[in-house]
DNA sequence: AATAGTTTGCAACTAAGTTGCAAATAATTT
DNA sequence: AAATTATTTGCAACTTAGTTGCAAACTATT
């Protein structure tokens, strides 16, 4: 176990399991989001799925990760930014799903442009989900 | 069964069945998004589960109704208006949900405005969530 | 090293969604 | 308007996704 990771599950008050550390390893070497499907498959027989349930469940709450909306209903989680804590999710990010390769980024550099809603709407936060061909599947 | 209802269905080659028609017509009245359970509840037990499975599928794909993608993952479906047609969805769509009701209302007639993504992607489509208070909710 | 607190895996369950097929309904033809 | 054809529906059975309780295993604390 990396102490970089065990770091990161300290800080949010969680206790250094195996399968908290693996976990947390698969989404900082993938750099892109993750559904429960992925991790199950990329951990192998290694955890129970309900232990990757609860992880991720786990991980949303800490702020630890958060989850993406997507138009075909899997849920996405990628890893927050520093800026993401306890509570405070989902917000004014935008997320870049390709649609040739399914690979979900997290677009946390871009500025998210602002929204004017009708007379008597007020805005707490903002998803913005873009669609289309990414760097890796134009370069190739 | 409304001849309005009926024209809907006849003009995406749809034959005017009863479950059809009613599902339709739900959505009409309510003006927001519906999801599956929604209109499981409101028919009662005069359609069976699969039914509305299968008409749901079937008015996506004939351009009646949209998906909507959402953070805690209930699809939602919504009246598609004029510019929407079979094969051609999800675009340039602003959603509002309401974090007190849950109400969600497509608000087709607000402009979305320009993203800009790093070099090396592009855009094929933009789905927009926004979260807060509905006007509903403001009001009262 | 022993204890207290947390987490895990298992089993069993609920909920969500899909598929094949015969019966029922809608559209088409005569 | 009756008969034929094509489409849709409901049922049953199934797969997949997600949840819960609890004893055993593991982490953290003393």
């Amino acid at each position: 176990m990396k102490t970089e990771i065990i770091e990161i599950l300290k800080r949010s008050q969680l206790s250094a399991t195996e399968s908290r550390a693996a976990i947390l390893a698969l989404f900082q070497e993938a750099g892109t989001a993750l559904t429960h499907a992925d991790i199950e498959k990329k951990t192998g027989a290694l955890f129970d799925r309900v232990t990757i349930y609860r992880t991720l469940q786990t991980f949303v709450e800490k702020g630890i990760i958060h989850t993406i909306p997507t138009a075909d209903n899997a849920i996405l989680y990628a890893l927050c930014k520093d800026n993401c804590s306890e509570g405070n999710h989902h917000d004014n990010h935008i997320h870049f799903i390709c649609d040739n390769c399914s690979t979900t980024y997290c677009l946390d550099h871009i500025n998210i442009p602002e929204i004017k809603l009708p007379k008597g709407f007020f805005i707490s936060g903002t998803d913005i989900l873009v669609n289309g061909i990414c760097k890796n599947c134009n370069d190739n």
